[in-house]
DNA sequence: CATCTGACACTAT
DNA sequence: TATAGTGCCAGAT
């Protein structure tokens, strides 16, 4: 699993950006947004400054922040003050198949919600 | 095998 | 819109 999410993350072309949300979908595990960040954190040689937080905004200590975007500007990425334009840099992953159990993901929530 | 952890997502304030 | 709280999954320890 581990090893799918890098690969999607590999996929982001350069000058794109996606979230973990995305990232995590994409590979088949669509509630594993956190492990998108391990990931990260720790295989080497992927492109982590493509992967922002939900709504492109970045999850990253300030100093880190300023790094990560600083590298994606680099790519032409531009920010909309704190975040990114999702809606011209989000990556559009191809169609996982994977499509993993989505449950009634919605269905638990609102049964605990009310 | 049991617990802790994590660069999050989502909802409610 | 920004902040805080809660839920979630699988890897690490």
């Amino acid at each position: 699993m581990a090893a799918a999410i890098a690969a999607t993350i590999r996929k982001v072309p350069r000058g794109r950006v996606s979230t973990y949300g995305a990232v995590a979908k994409a590979a088949g595990y669509p509630r594993c947004s956190r492990h998108v960040s391990k990931v990260l954190n720790q295989v080497c040689g992927l492109p982590w400054q493509r992967i922002l937080g939900s709504g492109g905004r970045i999850s990253l200590r300030d100093e880190f922040a300023m790094e990560q975007r600083f590298l994606l500007e680099t790519e032409g990425v531009r920010f909309r003050g704190r975040r990114v334009d999702l809606r011209e840099y989000e990556h559009r992953f191809a169609t996982p198949k994977r499509q993993r159990a989505r449950r009634s993901a919605a269905a638990r929530k609102s049964q605990i919600r009310k």
